[in-house]
DNA sequence: ATTATATCCTAACACAGTTAGGTAATCAAT
DNA sequence: ATTGATTACCTAACTGTGTTAGGATATAAT
């Protein structure tokens, strides 16, 4: 038989996309082995199970994540950064509901990639709110702001919670523009 | 055999137990089945399945939550009010993180009964910042506004994302004061 | 060419959810 | 109290999922 040489890599791509087709839920070694014309019991190769896979998927949702924010805020400075953020992180995560809904499926303590990944996103938002003070402590207070408000807004939208006759785009938009007024007005002087 | 003549509200109000004292990750219907005394195919006397269960689950939790920030904001009006909801509405995740937890595994739009329990969070959260404009689209954005945060928060602290020297609950005490803040400038005029 | 390594296989197991069909405890009606 | 209907619970079996053990063979190294 002839044998195609697989790769994590390429194991963990293959379960992304399957992943964003079929839904995290349905994501089972079986289907995942089939798309790659190999029996289940040969993924063992590769990965040490299914929970490595959880934790491999996370990382890649966050590092894609962290390349699209990361892409987004180039040469862009405050306000303009922080809206041009908004809107490529929720484009993410609607382009890619089933990936972002992977990043919290595994706790981040269990791994230190992930910890890093999630540095690398929390690192931008760091280093962006930056340009409001040097007070180092309100910059990570306003990171986790920035980021509950974020991650939170999605969260929320992708669950139901927002059915509510008003814009669901306008409303963020609202609140990122509220987020900045408040920025300048507690952070420039 | 005796009997004992279980209901749904008892399969469930256990399972929330086994739900919380071994995660949401390790309930299954056999081990549930063995804490209520019978075998696991018994449980389809009262439940359809275990997705049901979830649905069940998720609709107990937000009930609860719901209950934890209704009492949070008796008596209490615009600020003080909203304070007492960030720290009763973060608490209840705190002591049942599981349960928490299970409010996000179901989409909503499959049950009736969760977007009911879901609106009654929000219905809360709308009666009180509706002190601060009659302008409705204005509430509904700063309910989804505040909601964002209380869920971002507690979501990103519980993946372990706040990693930090920084203190948690300081850090959410001021995001909180700040969009406090943010409303009674943006508002009350 | 021979050896070694690593990829993939078959076979089997444990355990989860689910269904079908049966038994017996409970309840309602006479 | 006896009967009949209901229903709580059972056993047994099936499917699907994750996992391991051990074997075969393609590839790479010598």
């Amino acid at each position: 038989m002839p044998r195609q040489g697989l790769s994590k890599e390429v194991v963990v791509k293959e379960a992304a996309l399957l992943v964003e087709e079929t839904g995290c839920k349905n994501l089972t070694l079986h289907k995942l082995a089939d798309r790659l014309n190999i029996k289940t019991a040969s993924l063992y190769t590769h990965i040490s199970g299914i929970e490595e896979l959880y934790v491999l998927l996370s990382n890649l949702a966050l590092k894609q994540l962290g390349a699209a924010v990361s892409n987004a805020v180039k040469e862009k400075k405050r306000g303009e950064a922080i809206r041009a953020i908004s809107v490529a992180y929720r484009n993410y995560a609607k382009r890619n509901p089933e990936m972002y809904h992977m990043i919290m499926k595994v706790p981040h303590s269990h791994s230190e990639q992930l910890v890093n990944a999630g540095k690398n996103v929390k690192a931008i938002l760091f280093e962006l709110l930056s340009q409001y003070t040097a007070d180092q402590a309100k910059v990570i207070c306003f990171s986790r702001y920035y980021h509950s408000i974020l991650h939170g807004f999605i969260s929320l939208e992708q669950a139901g919670f927002f059915d509510d006759a008003i814009s669901v785009d306008e409303s963020l938009s609202n609140i990122v523009d509220n987020f900045i007024e408040q920025l300048e007005s507690s952070l420039s002087n």
